[in-house]
DNA sequence: AAATAATACGAACGGTCGTGCTATTTTTGA
DNA sequence: TCAAAAATAGCACGACCGTTCGTATTATTT
């Protein structure tokens, strides 16, 4: 889950500690963050309750530890792709393509919003952070693109990245939205319509 | 919570069961319709645990009747003040402008959105089924005013009611994320800002 | 092959969970 | 005022929670 040096063999600690995030992450796009659960994590994976909880330390470092790997895997399965178009409107798309493809092929539930929702009204602490870094950079993210836009001149002058990156990160919520509940393929309409729309609107 | 008929006097019972809910109501803001546990509720209001769980019967059915009185309160807090204002689209502005404001008064997450993410990815049951059909009511209900602002003239005949009702929608969510996380401010200015373009390109 | 470290297990702890039961208290209607 | 009814408390249960600890097993290094 998380990126591992290819030149050292894993240990076999590491390995199991993938294997054990891959099926938190199973879990947790079902029941959320809050949801997980150490006992029934074991049971998934096939081993001791206190074997998997050795590998983490806490169940609180456990959540980060899962926030971060999908993180991760979140980033480089939408920039990667971005990367090889030029910059740009072209590659801006790219991004919101792949963004909503995100939750498709994840189906049921993407855990990186599902934590925003279970943490924005929370008490501070360690997990609100982390989700409240990850949006944070995300974001600016989403900005950098839309700046490039506009320096290529692809975007008019005056747009207001802030403002754009905003309408665009509530449409993906949207899509998520509609279509965990009503299903993809109308909100997903919606959303490339309302994203076609958006962009011509600040377009040159 | 819920609305009882003034001429009745209330029983006891009723009466503090909408105690229980109000209760719940504060909580359930911060940890979600899952992360209610009715030993927590009963300590915040102050009585037994079984005490508060003969008011319901199961936690399940607790969950679904502060749903239900959620929902309740939420229309009405929008809906009378909308109903105030002539159809069309100043009645439509009037419902997105409480809509904006819900989320801020009832500070630190809306339950009904929490819900939504909660169950939108999860396995049918009653919950789920509730929320289904809450999200379906409210979304009909965001379409029928965008209908009345095309039939009066306030709006372009080709409107599509669908896809507004989403852009609307997905705006109310970008707020709620960003208020949660970033701060109310900010996230109302984008969100009015986008609403007033949204509906400006839409205008006849 | 021996020594050492990493890894996993099993049992147990104190708590909390939701949910049944049975008393006891309080409210209600005649 | 008194009995019926409703409401609440008390207690116990089995299940699961996260966590700790000691021990066994397995990898890795020397």
């Amino acid at each position: 889950m998380t990126a591992t040096p290819a030149t050292a063999t894993p240990s076999k600690g590491a390995a199991t500690r993938e294997l054990i995030l891959d099926h938190a992450y199973q879990m947790a796009r079902r029941d959320g963050l809050e949801g997980l659960s150490i006992g029934a994590l074991a049971l998934a994976v096939g081993m001791s309750k206190s074997g998997v909880f050795a590998h983490f330390g806490s169940r609180e470092d456990l959540q980060l530890a899962l926030l971060d790997a999908v993180s991760t895997r979140f980033v480089e399965y939408i920039k990667l792709p971005a990367l090889k178009q030029p910059r740009g409107l072209k590659r801006l798309r790219a991004m919101v393509d792949r963004w909503a493809q995100w939750g498709h092929i994840h189906q049921h539930g993407c855990v990186l919003l599902s934590a925003a929702v279970e943490y924005d009204g929370r008490a501070d602490g360690p997990l609100r952070e982390r989700v409240l870094k990850q949006q944070t950079d995300w974001r600016n993210e989403l900005k950098r693109a839309i700046t490039l836009c506009i320096d290529v001149g692809d975007l008019k002058k005056d747009t207001d990245a802030d403002q754009l990156a905003f309408e665009i990160y509530a449409l993906m919520l949207g899509l998520h939205h509609d279509a965990g509940l009503f299903g993809y393929e109308e909100a997903n309409r919606h959303t490339t319509a309302a994203i076609n729309r958006l962009l011509t609107s600040y377009q040159s």
